[in-house]
DNA sequence: GCCGTTTTCGGCCCGACTGTTTTCAGTCG
């Protein structure tokens, strides 16, 4: 049973216990044990074995005891309990926004409702105003928020998010009343995925900036519009939400909207703890009764971090995940830029799959301010993206060696590799003889094909694709397509301890559909000493682009620049491929 | 249900917004 198994049962006990009216700190309790599993990369089963369940954050007596039921049974008796007492069809609601627990259980108890069809046939007759704290315009709203979940809302990539936030952002740069202007929210934090878009301004004149906001053609669809914030819809359904506060809540509303919730949670009680209370507008002191002090900061989000006795977090930390206590201890990681990565070790030319010539991809990454690529043509078995035979890897092989002697001619400081991400076949076995790829630079192994195999199949094939003594990295180590396809079945646990075993890097694909490995499984493959390297993937020169996608990821993941081998010199990284 | 730089009991982040109410409950982030 995976990690993510196990939080869903603990997400829908959290959910049943809400219908049921329980009380909401319990609640909370279970969504904390759900958050904390998620975000632990290492197996819950391999704790369970080394009896320390109830070391995980938020993980107390009892539910370490259903933990262990449910790894031992496949079930919880606590919540099959649960889930007799109510309809399966109830939990659907929830999804629907504005709709939370105490409505279902209203609708439920009172009108007998148990499914979204049914709430939608009720609403459209009009039925629910007769309940208390309904009215015509709830059933309405209502009506619009079922016919939202019905296009299927998904969250929307980091990569198709972030230029358009870019674009806002520069919009309301422009003008004269603007004086500061960041993205938050989830994506500041840089999550894979964004669920909508937060941006916050400061200005001399809010409610203009609102007017201005609310106006732009990018919408279509303006959903909330105040004196102080926005709510638009793009065309794609993504929302954004715009917030103006005056310039001396600047630092303290930054903080507040970049979240996350369970870190600002986390920050408040220490603020408590301080007799200090945080809010959006600043750190005030708490003064007898309950009383509002003084404020103590706000203006900078440096200055609110300084008044609980922190360092300032990067948003991408800011999970919950241990970084109040590593701030606090003053070992919060120096985290990687992307300033620091110098050669770009995963991408194609028009040998395969490849838009461009060996030459122009070089040229672009000098642009971006590399030293060294790796060119890294599919092998021979992936016809579709017209793999290379072994002689035109020999034939490659001629034409970078006569780039890189025509670069050293011109006196350029820059050095193309030349690698090959080989595929690994069913049988564990990798597309090419050993005489290819001791041949060749650099080995990036994938597996492309044979995705539905069970667990132990994938692993076989990954374990001997490791053991070849030629191999230097796995590319997009789970294979998942963000939104569109789930990963093979890798354990990652084990991939990571072969890779440290084999000194073999494991690879963060920076592909906004990939980000793979992601950002929690990016942190133990560094706990367990594995090197890491993130790679574009490019097929085009643009491509190389989303390599600030991956340093993103990377940071997500802890990662300080010594633990990427992409951010060696030339010189370093050539060392590094003969390391065996 | 969890947790401990006052605590093994009694707390548990904080405010905005909405739609319904005449002071508040529910939802959201």
């Amino acid at each position: 049973m995976t990690n993510a198994e196990i939080a869903a049962v603990f997400r829908e006990i959290a959910a049943l216990l809400e219908i049921d009216g329980a009380d909401t700190f319990r609640v909370r309790s279970y969504q904390r044990v759900a958050d904390s599993l998620e975000s632990l990369g290492e197996n819950v089963a391999d704790i369970y074995a080394r009896g320390e369940l109830q070391k995980i954050p938020g993980v107390g007596k009892s539910t370490a005891k259903k933990i262990s039921e449910l790894l031992d049974t496949g079930v919880v008796a606590a919540h099959q309990e649960l889930r007799a007492k109510f309809p399966e069809t109830l939990l659907e609601m929830l999804s629907i926004s504005g709709f939370g627990p105490r409505k279902v259980a209203l609708v439920y108890n009172e009108l007998g409702i148990k499914s979204v069809e049914e709430l939608e046939e009720a609403a459209e007759e009009g039925r629910l105003r007769e309940l208390q704290g309904f009215g015509a315009k709830s059933e309405e709203n209502l009506l619009r928020s079922i016919a939202l979940y019905r296009q299927g809302q998904k969250r929307t990539l980091l990569g198709s998010a972030l230029p358009r936030a870019q674009e806002l952002v520069k919009l309301l740069q422009a003008r004269d009343d603007v004086l500061q202007v960041s993205i938050a929210g989830s994506l500041r934090r840089g999550r894979e995925t964004i669920g909508d878009m937060d941006i916050l301004a400061t200005s001399t004149d809010a409610a203009g900036v609102c007017e201005f906001f609310a106006g732009l053609p990018q919408f279509s669809e303006v959903i909330a519009h105040g004196e102080t914030k926005v709510s638009a819809r793009f065309e794609d359904n993504l929302q954004v939400d715009l917030r103006a506060v005056e310039p001396e809540s600047f630092g303290a509303a930054l903080q507040y909207f970049t979240g996350s919730q369970a870190h600002n949670i986390e920050l408040r009680e220490r603020a408590q703890k301080r007799d200090l209370t945080i809010n959006e507008y600043g750190v005030f002191r708490v003064m007898e009764q309950d009383e509002r002090g003084e404020k103590v900061a706000g203006e900078t989000e440096e200055g609110v971090y300084e008044a609980v006795g922190l360092p300032w977090i990067p948003p991408e930390l800011r999970e919950a995940r241990g970084e109040i206590e590593a701030a606090e201890a003053g070992r919060l990681p120096e985290l990687i830029t992307l300033d620091d990565i110098r050669g770009d070790c995963q991408m194609h030319s028009e040998w395969s799959d490849g838009h461009t010539s060996i030459a122009e991809m070089a040229t672009a990454c000098r642009e971006r301010g590399y030293e060294y690529c790796v060119i890294t043509d599919h092998s021979v078995s992936l016809g579709v993206a017209g793999g290379l035979t072994p002689e035109q890897v020999q034939a490659e092989a001629a034409e970078i060696a006569e780039l890189n002697e025509k670069l050293r001619a011109e006196g350029i400081d820059f050095r193309v590799f030349h690698g090959t991400e080989v595929d690994i076949l069913a049988d564990g076995s990798l597309d090419y003889d050993d005489d290819v790829l001791a041949a060749v630079d650099f080995v990036i192994v994938a597996i492309h094909q044979g995705f539905s195999r069970d667990e132990q199949r994938i692993m076989k094939r990954l374990r001997a694709a490791l053991e070849n003594p030629h191999v230097d990295c796995v590319a997009h180590p789970t294979g998942r397509l963000i939104n569109t396809r789930e990963a093979y079945a890798v354990n990652l646990a084990e991939l990571i301890d072969l890779a440290a075993e084999h000194d073999v890097a494991l690879e963060i694909n920076a592909f906004p559909e990939r980000l793979d490995l992601d950002d929690v499984h990016c942190r133990l493959a560094r706990d367990r000493g594995v090197d890491i390297m993130i790679n574009t993937d490019a097929h085009d020169p643009a491509h190389l682009d989303y390599m600030q996608f991956g340093v993103t990821t990377a940071r997500r993941g802890w990662l300080e620049a010594k633990d990427v081998v992409n951010t060696r010199s030339a010189g370093e990284f050539e060392q590094w491929l003969h390391r065996k």
